[in-house]
DNA sequence: TTATTGTATTTATCATGATAAATAGGATTA
DNA sequence: TAATCCTATTTATCATGATAAATACAATAA
């Protein structure tokens, strides 16, 4: 005979009716093919929409704003704006997952060192003239000058907006969104054990300097492959420094308000 | 004189409470360690606890509940409990972040095609014998034979099966959870346009059956190098054959429903 | 013109409760 | 023993409103 009463032992959690309305407005995001700036209708009017109480169509929209697809304001003609989730709070999403693996500063630098040659060779052909200002302007910035050990992490900070640029540059947005994902762990993430001296931290700087200036030089030349080649024993050369300066992973959750930096105040603005 | 009104151009959007809230909350989990299956106090004590109404505290967990870090249960010693973020849920939120970019095919496959033979050749010397007998019952499984387009284009997924089988033996969280995420975007997003003979999708299927066989091959005789190789030229090919199915990626938002599939259900459980 | 002020609109937060559904664990029954 | 039922607990959803804060736009004043 049948077991009438269902199994419980893979019970399924009845969806809950926000999360059903929530993607009922992604359905509706989709079918009508909103864009960022389009706006939907304010609550009251989501709620008769949706047959819903004003808490739980408050929840949905609760939901689609944490996943950055929406933002909502007050005010007269206010409520829910579709929104181009930012970057920032995909990188946070995805350090929320990291943060429960095992992930060490060799594992990034293993698939930095994969991607980030083929990321520079494939920006060259874009590269402006204003680009070129930039890293150049970036490397100077970067000519370490001693101060005090803060200052000196700031820089290895910094030295990661010349890799930025080049993202920024290449029109795959693919390879081009993992090359920021890993700009960003590594701006964030990365703390150097305290007891290094400074010495250490400014031979890595020199090394910098070196490895952009150069990959700087051959990107005026339009030399594609000497990019390629001059990134990948870059990429080599940092991984070693980093693990000589006791380079390891923040290893926390990323709080939202950390993730605020608007992305317009780092780049130069490139649609 | 000082300019007594804020001005107005970079508006400070004020923080709302529900999202302090579900910050206090994070902090908390960092503070005291809290570990995947540990406890949050319930709704009631958590509004005293941050002296906010229940609509509030209700807004803060729904967040961490989107973000995949709790879940929440009904009845006694029910309420919020510490998760580990699914890959599921991480994945969803890439999908939602790449939405609004124009990702193609070629992107996808010129990332995968740098980080996919390291993987492969990363795994090998932690393939086990029952992985071996996983590699080789899919090879069996995805052997071409006919049937309706519907059930080739399955196929076609199924093939993806054998590289998560040496991402899950993959020891580099990082790199597996970046060849995981392509295996996803491909398994569930790529569309072939409907007007493709049956026979492109069985020389897909074919080409597909040397190549994983050439591979375990290898790999059984534990030789890295040739894996890597064999995976590079892999790559290659399967990206050809996608343009000629005129393989495209299906530009929706993706459903929260659509990611309810257990990974235990598809792979062998490796912690 | 330009700056300020007012006003109506809409969300944010709080308050309070009611009913429904899910659930763990104990009590009961076959 | 093993299946079933009962019950207290806790979240889910709804209902209804009140007050506060943010904001677009119009009206007003300098």
């Amino acid at each position: 005979m049948e077991n009438t009463t269902a199994p419980r032992l893979l019970r399924v959690r009845q969806p809950k009716r926000a999360d059903l309305v929530a993607e009922d407005v992604k359905r509706l995001v989709t079918q009508h093919e909103l864009k960022p700036g389009d706006k939907l209708p304010m609550e009251k009017d989501l709620q008769k929409l949706f047959g819903v109480s004003k808490s739980t169509i408050r929840e949905a929209l609760k939901s689609l704003e944490v996943q950055g697809l929406i933002t909502i304001s007050t005010g007269p003609s206010g409520g829910a704006t579709i929104a181009e989730v930012p970057l920032d709070r995909t990188f946070l999403f995805l350090q929320n997952y990291l943060f429960f693996k095992n992930v060490t500063m060799k594992d990034i630098y293993s698939a930095r060192r994969l991607l980030e040659p083929e990321l520079a060779a494939g920006a060259v052909p874009h590269l402006t003239e204003r680009d070129f200002e930039a890293l150049e302007a970036n490397i100077e910035n970067c000519h370490p000058a001693g101060g005090d050990e803060a200052r000196l992490v700031r820089q290895r900070q910094e030295d990661l907006d010349f890799h930025d640029i080049l993202a920024a540059a290449n029109p795959d947005p693919f390879l081009r969104f993992l090359c920021q994902m890993i700009n960003e762990m590594l701006r964030r993430l990365v703390v150097y054990s305290k007891h290094t001296p400074a010495e250490e931290h400014t031979a890595f700087g020199c090394a910098n300097e070196k490895c952009h200036g150069a990959i700087l030089e051959a990107a005026r030349a339009r030399d594609v492959g000497k990019v390629r080649d001059l990134m990948r024993a870059h990429m080599d050369e940092a991984s070693f420094y980093v693990e000589r300066l006791n380079g390891e992973l923040d290893g926390r959750l990323i709080l939202d308000s950390e993730m605020n930096i608007p992305a317009a105040l780092k780049l130069p603005g490139r649609s």
